[in-house]
DNA sequence: AAAGGTTTTTGTCTAGGACAACTGCTAGCA
DNA sequence: TGCTAGCAGTTGTCCTAGACAAAAACCTTT
């Protein structure tokens, strides 16, 4: 709570700024002996910024399916090169799609609407989801993981890529068809609207009914919405970033407040790093649908 | 850990679903004797739907201006009352805004698109953000506080409008304009959008060139793209709903992360709570743009 | 390889105390 | 009446160290 320039951070800035919870940066002190914060008269924890940026780096790390045990208690030099290899693997860019990075690098939006827009064209919508859109996402979420794109860059691309597809699929709710509509929806702490934006999209290519809530929706809600409209499935996206453990448990409580014969649909990069399942709920991958 | 639909929650789920953090449950247990959760045969608390429910009612009046001495330790009734008298000041909708609250309620879009493109073609860019949108998001925003709109009912209002207001004001980034450029984020934990898009708007209106991060966006990083496009101010937007006492302390962290010359903007409700500014923080209204 | 059992890893939860920052009240003064 | 300064009350965050359940990783057996 002094000056954040002249010493450090307080433990709330840390966990805003990294995403990682106040009890795991204590125990990983505890047990990993990083990070290592200076203290305040009180007694309070102080991070220094190298030590902020260090921790960003591990989240991004374990993002991509370290374990804390292996890296958290690493010397520097040693996590640093384990970043420089992770993006190497980036370097093998030689398709279509890194055009498409390139401009949002660049901070491009007309280049960036002129390419999509001819991709459509060319391919088509379902494979400018597949194809484009689902693979740039990826490596634009890569890239963040790497540290080579920020924030603000995910949110362009994020934008102009929501500007084509709402045209695409329509937004209304489910009025026509009288079959039962797939509820999409993302759970709290889960702000990726993009995925669930492209399944929308593929779904309604193929005239299957959907009623999108949108991000970070209460469980509470999800179930109600799941009555109110009659849905006969809810599917859910989870990126990369969101909390892994997190994933399993909001999961066995969502299954706990709907009923059994509903199906429930996980995808996206969290979705794929989880080992097990819980039961009565099935990943799906954009192609199968 | 155990059942969730025969017993309760555990105190993790409960901040998810709330808002409300860990150690703050716990101390106003211990300060109010309310919430007062069961425990499971470790010792963890464990609550009750009822609990949840009736802090979620709590955390809607604290976002009204009540404070937790307050209300917390409130018998059932005597809060219900509170609420009740809140969801009254709503009923004096009598003009063109109700109808566009209505349509939402309703879940109907086409009449929402309807209603919000024959105001611009009426009123034009500016008045149909200060007379109709302004508003109508405040509407929105009491209304969910007030627990008579869903979340979803409010993320389908949000995207109408961004839809509309994208096509008014240009997404693309500082060009053609020479004059240092203003620029519009949001703070991590603010996940609405809408008040800067409107900011956006009712700027690109009047000439001045900005840039718009979005929302959610790590300080280091604004106080990197200020640097990077030559900003001579950043405006940033907070909902009522914004975690009250961190605006304070972030608004400060952001200051001695940027030079003094920076004029710091900060609007919306949560904005208009705070009585005492920090140093080197202006408030302003969207007229005064 | 698949299935099953054991060990390690990991994050979340507990307790009660401490305190700084903020709010709101009251008194004094122009 | 309006403003400031001091004071008391309110409030959220942070501390310690220990405990344990769930998931992952490892190892063995079929």
């Amino acid at each position: 709570m002094t000056d954040q320039t002249t010493k450090g951070h307080p433990i709330s800035a840390v966990e805003r700024d990294t995403g990682i919870g106040r009890d795991t940066l204590r125990i990983w002190e505890r047990r990993y002996g990083f990070p290592a914060p200076e203290r305040d008269s009180h007694g309070d924890r102080i991070y220094p910024d190298s030590q902020i940026k260090r921790l960003q780096l591990i989240r991004r790390l374990m993002d991509q399916g370290w374990r804390p045990g292996q890296i958290v208690g690493m010397e520097e030099e040693a996590l640093d090169a384990l970043a420089a290899g992770a993006t190497d693997s980036d370097d093998k860019a030689d398709d279509s799609i890194s055009s498409v990075v390139d401009a949002v690098r660049a901070h491009d939006v007309q280049a960036l609407d002129v390419l999509l827009k001819s991709a459509l064209d060319q391919v088509g919508t379902r494979r400018l989801v597949l194809d484009v859109l689902a693979p740039a996402a990826e490596r634009v979420g890569t890239g963040w993981a790497a540290g080579n794109i920020e924030i603000f860059e995910e949110h362009l691309f994020t934008r102009c890529v929501t500007r084509l597809l709402d045209t695409l699929c329509d937004v209304s709710g489910p009025n026509g068809s009288t079959a039962s509509p797939i509820l999409l929806a993302t759970l709290p702490g889960e702000p990726h609207a993009l995925g669930l934006l492209m399944v929308d999209t593929l779904l309604h290519e193929t005239g299957v009914p959907t009623v999108n809530l949108g991000t970070e929706i209460p469980l509470e809600q999800i179930a109600q919405a799941i009555e109110q409209v009659k849905a006969g499935t809810v599917a859910l996206s989870f990126s990369s970033s969101y909390p892994y453990a997190q994933i399993r448990r909001n999961l066995e409580d969502l299954r706990s407040r709907i009923s059994p014969e509903i199906e429930v649909w996980i995808g996206g990069g969290g979705a794929r790093r989880l080992k097990r399942l819980p039961e009565g709920v099935l990943r799906k991958e954009l192609e199968h649908l």
